[in-house]
DNA sequence: CCCGCTTTCAAACAAATGTTTTAATCGTGC
DNA sequence: GCACGATTAAAACATTTGTTTGAAAGCGGG
């Protein structure tokens, strides 16, 4: 049978989901999830722990899965720089098979987080800053020892491009309807052998394991593009005038 | 003098950006703006409605130019296909070159436009689906002529992956504190010659001319990224199988 | 001056929010 | 059987939200 406490967990987290945490009442959830509205308060405090509670249970098993494989890569590099590639899919690879593997409300969480990383209520920043604080930092050292040729501010930009464009692809469905209104679906050319479906509420995502592939060979592309000149020149003859200017132009125009 | 439907515009905008559109009260927009709590119905009807003339005075300004700017790209290739590179400038440059443009809010509503991409809210979505439908329909074909031997669908996806990148980095400051707790800064090999700061509240973002030239390579990098193999495999060889199986897992852990 | 219209203002409105309260109910160990 | 702590239930709480009201103030033209 259903604790109170798990019932009131797993609707809130797909009621925030759907409709954003903020937006989200608790007289919505404790509908959802057929117990008492005082039910909240009583098991958990405030809506604030509540979605502390929420957030907490997810992140730190996510966070503590990525360092391990952190750990993994470079205990097996052995002092030797660990390949970019293989970072990248250790920090975003592992958010993405968490997800696909409980069913149960995985890819309903990836939804949520990659919308919260804008969500623009206080104390859910500060939290989520503190809980990605140490993975973070060891990933960003990891960059950086992995391309010792590509200036340390640049990669951290990229790194920060990169959490974006996971945090898109993974808020996903709304803008991505906005985006294509053939949607994603199975490929134009072979339209045969199409999935079982669960009934689960994500049809969209449940779709990661062609998501994760195509998400990666951008993400890596984007991580070993050439540098913006201004970069490369002021590092590599330091002479930074206005290179910054001039080359920026000539990525914006073609011909200023 | 400022007319009264003006100061509420400009002070919702910048409060909007600062604690997002749904927590933005009326009382404090009117109580930044100076004017009476009522002025906001009588001149502009509801909150909706502010809200929609606050996006649809500079997402049809900025549309319209990227509009104009791929209509140049097209004509000047003459049918030719139209450098990839060229076509996310007119895109993604553009927006930045706008923000740059006018200081006055320009850089405001650029963080408010990135964060408002993952908004919640019901009418909000739909308006800007419709207010971008045209502009996007545009420049996902002239991406698709643009790059003939690479599938459709991974196109579309990663213009969804370039427009998250895109939007994280707007956004901005929260997230990329976040990231960096240095900040983005001055470049550290070179602490000398620092712009004079304007007093006005967007000293991140003000840094627009560096911002693109690095966002710009990553785009382009992502975008000329190698195919993943179960799609290329799938066209040339025209042998699907369990291409995508074997190939996520080659990429994720190295050897499986 | 004073009329008609627009705009401002203070106050109040109904609705909805998170939280608290108080009593009823359940489940166990004595 | 019963008393006691934990849980549930319904109701009310104080605030806050967007919106409306009705009167006051501003203002331009006859």
């Amino acid at each position: 049978m259903q604790t109170t406490p798990n019932l009131i967990l797993r609707h809130a987290e797909l009621l925030f989901t759907q409709f954003g945490v903020e937006a989200t009442t608790l007289r919505q959830i404790t509908a959802a999830a057929g117990v008492n509205l005082a039910a909240v308060n009583y098991h958990f405090g405030s809506k604030e722990a509540l979605i502390r509670e929420i957030f907490k249970r997810r992140l730190t098993q996510l966070n503590q899965e990525r360092l391990a494989a952190l750990d993994r890569l470079e205990k097996a590099a052995a002092s030797r720089p660990v390949k970019p590639a293989k970072i990248l899919d250790a920090f975003f690879g592992t958010l993405l098979r968490i997800a696909q593997k409980d069913k149960q409300g995985g890819p309903t969480f990836l939804k949520l987080l990659g919308r919260t990383h804008t969500e623009p209520s206080e104390f859910i920043r500060v939290f989520l800053a503190s809980e990605y604080e140490e993975v973070l930092t060891r990933y960003k050292e990891a960059l950086i020892k992995s391309l010792p040729d590509v200036p340390r501010e640049e990669i951290l930009w990229r790194f920060h491009f990169m959490l974006g464009a996971t945090a898109y692809a993974i808020a996903g469905t709304d803008s991505l309807k906005l985006l294509a209104h053939e949607g994603p679906k199975e490929t134009q050319e072979s339209p045969s052998r199409s999935k079982p479906k669960d009934k689960d509420q994500e049809s969209d995502l449940m779709q990661i394991d062609r998501l994760l592939p195509r998400l990666m060979n951008f993400l890596v592309g984007g991580l070993r593009a050439p540098l913006p000149e201004f970069n490369t020149q002021a590092l590599r003859h330091a002479q930074p005038r206005q290179a910054a200017l001039r080359i920026s132009r000539s990525v914006n125009q073609g011909r200023g």
